[in-house]
DNA sequence: AGCTTTCTGATTGTCGTTTTCAATTTCTCC
DNA sequence: GGAGAAATTGAAAACGACAATCAGAAAGCT
């Protein structure tokens, strides 16, 4: 099931309306590279649809997240970014601290380990 | 070295004044808990010390994290928080979604891990 | 189409953090 | 012990990202 379907469903089953503004926002954001912000996107938008507004952007992208078909990562600059999320495989991320460069790497054994500690605990 | 001594090390050596203000708020730091936010700690000093302004406490937080002696935390609530810093082992943080309660655990498999990774893309 | 509900976008509010600035304190050097 | 230069303080204001507000616009059911 592709991120298009989802959402549409999600927003069939909550009685949400599909406007011209959330396709559009969506479009953008299925093509996006990883990591941007509120702000990356709004300005990306703003070339082509200057009529959307910076709270639609905002709005829209957390529905994204709660449909399931974005991801909110908070690196610790005070910004908050998103990324589209697909089916395939989870990864992480590495944050440059000197510079902000953000790099993603994919090491199971972490993710086995983050299990076992949360497991531990009862989480 | 104890965290005086870094602290009054790096006082010295950046030519910075030794305040009774910065005094106070060490003692405090050095008896808390872990996971505080600045207002948290600004809140205990107020009952002892209530001339001492917020912003002091800011910034004598930062100063501490910038000596290294204490940690600075983002666990995405919003507030940073911070953690005095020994010079013995490393841990690592569990936070909760659902509550906000805060686990701590050691993991040096993990540990390990980061570094591996991180050296890997010239970290 | 009519009507109800949701959505939009400009603006305003919120909240933690950071900066500002005049007054105060520290520290060095007579 | 001061005098003077430099850093510090604390109250208040500025800041920035995010979230809420609200009147007008659009969507979608019947």
């Amino acid at each position: 099931m592709d991120q298009v379907t989802i959402f549409n469903d999600y927003v069939r089953r909550k009685g949400l309306k599909n406007t011209s503004q959330r396709l559009t926002i969506l479009e953008a954001f299925l093509g996006s590279k990883l990591h941007f912000s509120t702000e990356d996107l709004y300005f990306r938008l703003r070339k082509d649809h200057p009529k959307i507004g910076y709270a639609t952007v905002h709005r829209t992208l957390k529905l994204f997240a709660e449909c399931g078909i974005a991801r909110e990562l908070d690196f610790g600059d005070g910004q908050t970014r998103f990324e589209p999320l697909n089916a395939d495989q989870h990864h992480d991320h590495l944050v440059c601290t000197q510079c902000g460069l953000i790099i993603e790497f994919i090491e199971p054994q972490i993710e086995k380990l983050q299990e076992q500690v949360a497991a531990q605990y009862n989480f």
